[in-house]
DNA sequence: TGTACATCAGTGAACGCGCGTTCACTGATGTAC
DNA sequence: TGTACATCAGTGAACGCGCGTTCACTGATGTAC
């Protein structure tokens, strides 16, 4: 294997980008990432990106392709398979935690103003859906289960956001795990 | 009362900037919001808007202060004094309704990433507090009112966002004052 | 096995852009005497 | 009532910045014969 820092070629620049954009992230927040940065911190020049993203928003939505499938992952080892309303608390906690864990990432995935018509945005879209219904039908069987579905995201996305933009004091991990047990508790169908 | 455009003082340029912006936020959302555009709008030099913002932030925390105002008019306009669950959810679909029809400000609002120590934004989310929990305490007077103002807050404002980003369809104002009533009945003491 | 050549993945200079902010300034206003 | 002067609210030129993107290019790779 020849030294990577001496290559013309660097032979993975896709996936090089992608963690540069999320190494970013976690280092500046959104404000941080651009096309220009990325290709800084791959070691690359500033156009050589362009070969694998059309334009930045194609970075974007690749970076954010990422964060669904990790929260995804994330969800599924916090309870794989719910079947009490405490075990969908715990995967709502999981999901404002990875919020909190990965304030930046969560912001591309969700608040951008980004393209919502995009095949990988609306992939995501429907998997977290289809994902949500299972769940529900799993834990709160005797609920409306598209109802309950929808409730439940809203509940947990709307903590994460509080958190994350300070409304909520998000300080103390236990405080906020507290919270998401109350409010999914006081669920019912 | 003599001409406003042939005047060398503007006389209210405080408020000029600030519906200014306004519009900006109106028309072509967050990213069209600079000093300079505002100042453009307001047909004035681009400095001048500094005698009387600190810099961008404070004209950003000026926009935020009047959207929560305008927020809780509208709140108080929906169900004065709120004593049924049902109450409660005409409220939330107010709060839903006014972040659809006010996105660029509702994320200025709630989704910048902006001081949070800053005391106009300190205040408004008080208010905020003081106001949910003294509804909560009305319509749902068996509750823990701490724990239920909490997750009705959260149950809204998640369902703002994931309206506001497409991860629910907000074509049909019925569709999306169902669903909030749908959430909000199921909330339960 | 060697060579010609198409294709691919990089380079680096250059473009125009709008931004936030500073600075020294000037025109208008209002107040003290 | 008139005037001197301090204060206030504007101007306009200039700064440096990083950005996204284009362009013509070149070095490396891989494939056909």
């Amino acid at each position: 294997m020849p030294q990577p820092s001496t290559r013309y070629h660097h032979g993975n620049l896709r996936e090089a980008c992608l963690t540069a954009a999320r190494e970013l992230l976690e280092e500046g927040g959104n404000s941080e990432l651009s096309l220009r940065a990325v290709a800084r911190r791959a070691g690359v020049s500033a156009t050589a990106p362009y070969r694998h993203f059309a334009d930045r928003e194609a970075l974007l939505s690749g970076v954010a392709a990422e964060g669904y499938l990790e929260l995804a992952a994330t969800l599924a080892a916090a309870q794989p398979s719910p079947s009490t309303p405490e075990d969908l608390a715990d995967i709502g906690i999981a999901y404002v935690r990875f919020a909190l864990d990965h304030p930046a990432l969560f912001r591309v995935m969700f608040a951008e103003p980004c393209d919502p018509t995009s095949p990988e945005r609306v992939a995501a879209t429907t998997a977290i859906n289809e994902y949500l219904h299972r769940i529900v039908r799993q834990a709160l069987p005797d609920s409306d289960t598209d109802s309950m579905a929808t409730t439940l995201w809203a509940l947990v996305h709307g903590m994460a956001f509080l958190h994350l933009d300070g409304k909520f004091d998000s300080s103390a991990p236990d405080a906020v795990a507290g919270k998401i047990h109350a409010a999914v508790r006081s669920l019912r169908a």
